[in-house]
DNA sequence: TCCTAGTATATTGTATACAAGAAGGCAAGC
DNA sequence: GCTTGCCTTCTTGTATACAATATACTAGGA
């Protein structure tokens, strides 16, 4: 659970390397839906797109299979993850499962410090679920769950579910948006809980939480 | 959940890569602790020690870190990593939790082809355990986990259990032999609950069983 | 003796170059 | 017309070489 290099420019320069940034570009662009599911990721092209050798480039797309955003086959190269119905729902499953217990975890904690940020990231989540701005909604839903794993104080969790969010947003994001102010009631009554300590509310809140998404982004998916 | 390449001289040859066969090479040395967490994995040393370059060796390095197995600072090395007592905490935690969901989702399918492998290593389980013979231990208690973890049917949870596992097995490895017979009467009352499709039961007895070996592992540990 | 600066050495980061394997197209045969 | 095999081309896998950075060591001064 590192700060992250959000403390850019501190004294300590801590150069990431290339293939750190790298890889960080090439996961925005997946994120962001840039680069579309099944998209092949050609190494000779995006070293010539980004102004790199391979090597970074190989050592990013290694990174990125690690974290299930890119499928590798040996000797047929890279491609972005694309995520069957199965997959999806096993996912759902896990983080489910791991919202609950984060959520019971930061319940028993209560660090004021990140409760404090998390109710000023609830606050400007109303503001955007009512204007229904959907760059500011993903953005906020994801800080709100990020502080959110970040006050259930367990490293190894906080670092597994980054990598679930990352997955299921990319099945559900284009939902993001529709389903901004039921997201918010419930992202409130999640951190009521944690604050109150209620561990047991705040477990079966979280986990309802992401099953409800899925639900709505599955229902959504059938019709289209 | 693939197959694996167990499967050796079928047809599609499926040859594995330099990179892959340097991970599991270095995977292998490392759980079974003939290297130990904090040694230095210095790439240049590798490279001669197992004949390839550099290259195939970073990549291994680089997937396992993402494993956990592996700690890499930037422009520091790698080196193996060296659990801490809070995240060896964490670690249980997590994966107290997901064994539970995973045994919960074995007693719903219980599907029987991977419940009579189950049943036979359980039958070498016990007969391990009364003769004490450490090898064969380690090996059929990784063996019982990963057939259950495939009986809950879940990629996605398969795939991070094997790393908890790993991660896990890293710190109570010593244990293992002295807590042998308890383990596998808990491993046989967990099958018992999955055949009998006992959600709950099958949950909550597989949970207690993580638990369960942390604390005497945290306790052995203590001790020395 | 202890601290500091400077230098040498060890090690990682990246680029270029070549080898090997996979995919697709074209021609020859049935 | 369809299939089969070869060949071209695209792409990945690996090696070597060099540049950049971190660590260890030595010498000089207070």
């Amino acid at each position: 659970m590192k700060p992250g290099n959000g403390s850019r420019g501190a004294l300590g320069r801590e150069h990431p390397s290339l293939s750190q940034r790298v890889a960080e570009e090439l996961r925005r662009s997946i994120l962001t839906n840039r680069r579309r599911p099944g998209d092949r990721l050609i190494e000779d092209r995006l070293s010539q797109e980004l102004g790199v050798s391979r090597i970074p480039i190989r050592e990013a797309l290694r990174v990125l299979a690690g974290e299930g955003l890119v499928a590798v086959q040996p000797r047929r190269g890279a491609s972005v993850a694309d995520i069957s119905p199965e997959v999806a729902r096993d996912l759902v499953e896990v983080r489910a499962t791991l919202e609950g217990l984060n959520a019971r975890l930061a319940a028993r904690h209560h660090d004021p410090a990140i409760v404090q940020e998390l109710k000023r990231v609830l606050k400007d989540g109303n503001r955007a679920a009512r204007s229904k701005n959907a760059d500011d909604l993903v953005r906020l839903n994801g800080e709100f769950h990020d502080k959110l794993a970040e006050a259930g104080g367990n490293s190894i969790l906080f670092d597994i579910m980054r990598t679930l969010r990352e997955r299921t947003n990319l099945v559900f994001a284009a939902n993001t948006a529709r389903r901004a102010e039921q997201d918010w009631d419930e992202h409130s009554k999640i951190l009521a809980a944690v604050i109150d300590g209620d561990e047991d509310l705040a477990s079966m809140l979280a986990t309802r939480h992401v099953h409800r998404a899925a639900e709505a982004a599955f229902g959504a998916a059938a019709k289209t």
